[in-house]
DNA sequence: CTGTATCCATGCCGATACTG
DNA sequence: CAGTATCGGCATGGATACAG
């Protein structure tokens, strides 16, 4: 029962957490956040992610409802991903644990080392 | 650059959110919000997990400090595992995440089953 | 520009067996 | 009871090449 591998859980709150825990999407959606942004443009934003992630994790994230992806009929064309809403609601509810890290990150890493000379 | 393998990031967040992806994580810190609770005994309610996943997920909580561990002098021994301040304060956190996820869950399988036909 | 298809290295994790 | 050691399958994701 690997984590997002299968998933004969009851609890459906974990499809939410895999998403979450994806490290790709929070960094799209926190990008997104901002303001709509093109394909290339996110790559390049969202450093070191390759093409196929790029698509696969946007795919992820306008199948769940969190972005929009829209086809300008440019020439060439281009495709702009927006954040949705309930992505923005997400990100909202994704603050709360980032700021519980940055509180707590300086404190975790002394436990870190703490524990690692001990060991 | 695939999520906890390599950190080249910047982003020190990047810590807290790993954990958070991992499944065991929330689930044993779920239960030991509940209150303390021995080796095996997590084993049996935590279901599905492997004694070796247990044991890693245990030393991670405890090295960043979310969990203490503290051996009880029986006959056998037994390991007992308690939640730190810390520790509920991230489980605290984690509630606004698990919130979100209950209050959208329904439209996102909604928008999933959309996005599936129209594929 | 915006992806998709394929190949393959990496490493996670379950199973099993064994120790203090 | 509370773990550790080892092996191996298998999913993940990077690199590359290519298509619309």
């Amino acid at each position: 029962m690997p984590a997002r591998t299968n998933a004969p859980h009851a609890c459906p709150i974990r499809d939410v957490l895999d998403r979450v825990g994806d490290a790709w999407s929070v960094l799209v959606l926190t990008e997104l956040a901002q303001g709509p942004c093109r394909f290339n443009a996110l790559g390049r934003v969202v450093a070191g992610i390759s093409p196929r992630m790029l698509a696969v994790t946007l795919r992820h994230l306008e199948r769940d409802g969190l972005v929009t992806r829209t086809v300008l009929d440019t020439k060439p064309p281009q495709v702009e991903y927006t954040i949705t809403a309930r992505g923005t609601s997400l990100h909202a509810a994704l603050g709360g644990l980032v700021d519980w890290a940055a509180r707590h990150q300086v404190a975790i890493n002394e436990s870190r080392q703490v524990f690692d000379t001990k060991v």
